[in-house]
DNA sequence: TTGACAAGACCGTCCAGCCGGTACAGTAAG
DNA sequence: CTTACTGTACCGGCTGGACGGTCTTGTCAA
């Protein structure tokens, strides 16, 4: 059956994800990788003919997880800016103490273009929300601002205190009106 | 000589960093480093017993850098606020389109504890500045500002135009007072 | 002569990718 | 129903190469 088989290749994307997280960037091997998701290397190596694929499919499921998150939040309250909706989602993924993207350093030690798409993403969204905004200072603050928290999120710092991340999002909120 | 073994050290810094600035953060070998040094394999363990060690080396030679060029802008023009200082160290330090830390990644998949000087770093800075600022909300917002302006050149990144670049900067100068 | 330092051949380990299998589902001819 | 064939999904041992680190040998200043 389709369905089973296809199963297969999302396990092994969220096993590599877990990988990256747990044992380090360094760590992500496509042994570790097969290991962690149930399936031998015969198995993954079927699924992504090569490391680089395996990489490239954990960007594109993490653009279009964003994407598809980002959309379900202008929706569901469809009345706020998107600028808002993209501080809101930003805060709540970053809440979370899980860096849930180390892979991202896997992928750049594979090959730094890797991230283009993920670059591309976000020129694309800066685009989108430049329209909707008329105070272009305040919305690069915002935004590189959220860039900022990811960041810290990503590399996994605890430089900011929960009240201090809390304080930080209200006075985003305040900026982007 | 002292003089020319320390020289040696610095060279291989500064070999190591461009390695993995222009051939990638996966590329940054021993062999890599030592030639781009020009030193032999022999030579760059004489100086850095370990890999370990060079990753060492280069997170502290870019935090005692750092710290200098910090303590420098803010001793030239006394009169501004120490965030200030920051925001403009950091925006000159972007301007550069060379990312210039990208070993960074090479030290975080070598071990993600090889961050851990950079956090606290962070952290002691961001104290630094709360107790200089009266605002805290406003001193969040730069600070969280500028390390997405460092995560977006550390990435190499051109999400932002050059104007709008200067635009940020005024604008976060503009809310640091 | 000696000792700090550099050179580069060498070794052990790790890992991506390859390849020859296995299991099984569907299909179709007898 | 059965047997033979085909394609899909998966398995795991193997290998060739890269890389970190060691070791022996050389060099040069003091």
């Amino acid at each position: 059956m389709r369905a089973r088989r296809a199963n297969s290749r999302e396990k092994i994307l969220a096993a590599a994800a877990d990988v990256a997280r747990e044992a380090g960037p360094g760590s992500l091997s496509l042994e570790a990788v097969a290991s962690r998701a149930g399936v031998s290397k015969g198995g993954l190596l079927y699924n992504f003919p090569t490391k680089a694929k395996l990489m490239q499919g954990l960007v594109e499921s993490y653009l279009s997880d964003f994407q598809e998150a980002l959309e379900a939040r202008a929706a569901e309250a469809g009345h706020e800016s998107a600028l808002s909706a993209y501080i809101k989602l930003s805060a709540d993924d970053c809440e979370r103490p899980k860096p849930s993207a180390s892979w991202m350093f896997s992928a750049i030690a594979e090959d730094p273009d890797f991230l283009t798409p993920i670059k591309a993403f976000k020129r694309q969204l800066l685009e989108r929300l430049k329209g909707e905004t008329d105070d272009l200072g305040s919305l690069l603050i915002c935004f590189l601002a959220i860039e900022g928290l990811r960041s810290m999120n990503l590399f996994d710092s605890d430089v900011l205190s929960a009240e201090e991340h809390k304080l930080l999002v209200s006075s985003l909120l305040k900026i982007a009106g």
